[in-house]
DNA sequence: AGGTACTGTGGGAGCGCTCCCACTGATGAT
DNA sequence: ATCATCAGTGGGAGCGCTCCCACAGTACCT
């Protein structure tokens, strides 16, 4: 049962009327000061403020939803269990580009796994209940209905990454194109002769981007790209391995490797080492992500890094600009919608 | 076709009073259907929520918060910087346990990070304005001052273990005097003779109470305490090294050791192996806490699991009820508000 | 003098819901 | 027959805020 009104007996929180009566202006006023407008005399702000801190004043945000109808709170939308978000470093970097994106503002955020069909079922009707005002999706994959669902909503929302070239929505990518380029450069002036390369999905836009960054970087180097080099993996550790004997079998003269990730180059590694190649003198590797898995191998690998933390932030700030200048979408451009952040190399002993 | 959610291109959502009007009710009623309330007839029941399906009515949940003084959220408080949250498999435990219970609900659960002065600060302004029924407090030390703002504040609060034996606020706990007491009396079992342990922080009461288990069950056996037995590490690797490295030097026979956590054994496996001391059989080692380090160590160590994620459910229960039958704390009694859940023993090579 | 343009301000009119009281008509007790 | 009782219902009165219109006052033009 629940008790209304039972919080008569300790004090009561004051109200902007209140606060009002005790400064002697209208509510009007208060809340013009609380919410920062420009419009109002430096004297009555000083009286607001003082009638606030001598209350105890703290705006109800149920009513100011209500009344305004935003909720002041954004959600971080993980379409994966939550184990992954704990194993990958990727969310975790994320969250804090995001956190300290937010801790500028008023906004509060809220952090929703969507792995499971049940919560994907739950967070629709979250969101079919506006309870947010717009929403960051990260990881999405190209066939996932929760972008589609949030355009028909009409709620704001950013993704990391992009879903395909032709990505509608307002998103934040690293260049991919550009770090697979630097990685092939990298083996390139290093000596190496025959650069292969161990793709990731072919599903995941940012995979397909790195592969044309290792074609260009061939080419432009004067190299004829040879097919035979380049070997779809799925992003794991067995993937690599798999990639990795059959590059072997295939080109038994490879002296690199360049994976599309951290985990399917510590597969590749692994099938090196079984075959007695020595990393980097017979084969050079290098990997993508600079995830711990890179620090930690032997010798350690390099790697090409996202500024994960700095995609976070961006993608709040985008997603910020979203909701104030909430508007028929279709009306603006995507000239400055769609970020692409820089990948870099970290070079380590493994090339 | 049924077009779900009569809405067209305009956005607006269907009020409780189109729903009313549509089903030929009062909006009373719809409020009752919408509520689970019994006090309607099947009859009324059934043709409202026909007219919430066609309009697709979601309720407003900005105006239900103001009006009934509830926001149908709860946050899980984590008093650590995020680094932490992320690298202990206890807060995903946790999480996952909240997370689990939470979905038979229409609650929805915030994350909030208080590592830092500035977000306790922030924190503490969030509390202030009652943006959530209730808190999940995890991790609590000794002298947090946040436990003590809660109730000031009359917010239902539960708490992860105890402060001290006479905790006031609902908690959580597992039996850590159980489980260094199972340690000890398996170290016994296995025919030990003179079993050492190095404890956490004293200024944790589950450390303390683990010290008490190891007392007991050396006495219950017969055996006398040698105090020198016991050392204070404080929870890190380095100070199981410290640790370990001063037992040896007072009782170089010892053939066995308890540690009140995974990464203080690892600390003293590093040290015993460094003096030529085998595991298990010059000298026993048993851990507390089972996490992902004890499964990895070489051999892989004998620990004391707690039951982390059914500690979440129960944290979450007890939180509900709390704020189901919220009224003056005092009225009631603390028998079920202080839950002890049993820890166990996960035996594997160090022992 | 009148006109125009601002700045600063007060307060009415909601936002969409829950709570609660008043009311109806049926049922049962006397 | 009369009076309680009670399940079922409708709708008024807010909850505490924001939005916006109205308006006083001041300043600067003609």
């Amino acid at each position: 049962m629940v008790v209304h009104g039972a919080r008569g007996r300790s004090g009561r929180r004051p109200t902007l009327e209140e606060v009002a009566a005790r400064a002697g202006v209208g509510r009007g006023t208060v809340s013009r000061v609380i919410n920062g407008s420009p419009r109002v005399s430096d004297a009555t702000r000083a009286a607001v403020e003082a009638a606030v801190a001598e209350l105890g004043y703290v705006p109800n945000t149920a009513a100011r939803a209500l009344a305004a109808n935003r909720t002041d709170a954004i959600a971080l939308v993980v379409p994966e269990p939550e184990t992954r978000f704990f194993a990958e470093p990727y969310f975790s970097d994320m969250l804090r580009g995001v956190g300290a994106a937010l801790s500028d503002t008023e906004m509060q955020l809220l952090l929703i796994f969507a792995g499971s069909d049940r919560e994907r079922r739950r967070l629709a009707q979250y969101l079919a209940a506006h309870r947010v005002d717009g929403v960051l999706l990260v990881s999405v994959h190209a066939d996932d209905p929760l972008p589609d669902l949030l355009s028909q909503l009409e709620i704001p929302a950013v993704i990391s990454g992009r879903r395909s070239a032709e990505e509608t929505l307002p998103s934040v990518d690293s260049d991919n194109y550009g770090g697979g380029r630097a990685a092939v450069e990298h083996l390139l002036d290093r000596g190496c002769r025959t650069v292969a390369h161990i793709a990731g999905r072919l599903d995941v836009f940012g995979a397909q981007r790195r592969i044309d960054g290792y074609r260009d970087a061939l080419r432009d180097a004067g190299r004829e790209v040879d097919e035979d080099l380049i070997i779809t993996g799925d992003f794991t550790e067995a993937g690599g391995r798999r990639a990795m004997t059959e590059l072997l079998a295939r080109r038994p003269a490879l002296d690199a490797v360049f994976a599309g990730s951290d985990v399917m180059a510590a597969g590749a590694r692994q099938v090196l080492r079984e075959v007695g190649r020595r990393t980097p003198d017979d084969v050079a590797l290098v990997g993508y992500d600079d995830s711990a898995i890179a620090r930690h191998m032997d010798p350690p690998l390099t790697s090409v890094r996202q500024p994960i933390e700095d995609m976070g932030r961006a993608m709040l700030d985008l997603l910020l600009d979203e909701i104030a200048d909430r508007r028929p979408a279709v009306s603006r451009g995507l000239d400055k919608r769609q970020l692409v952040l820089p990948a870099t190399l970290v070079e380590r002993d493994s090339s």
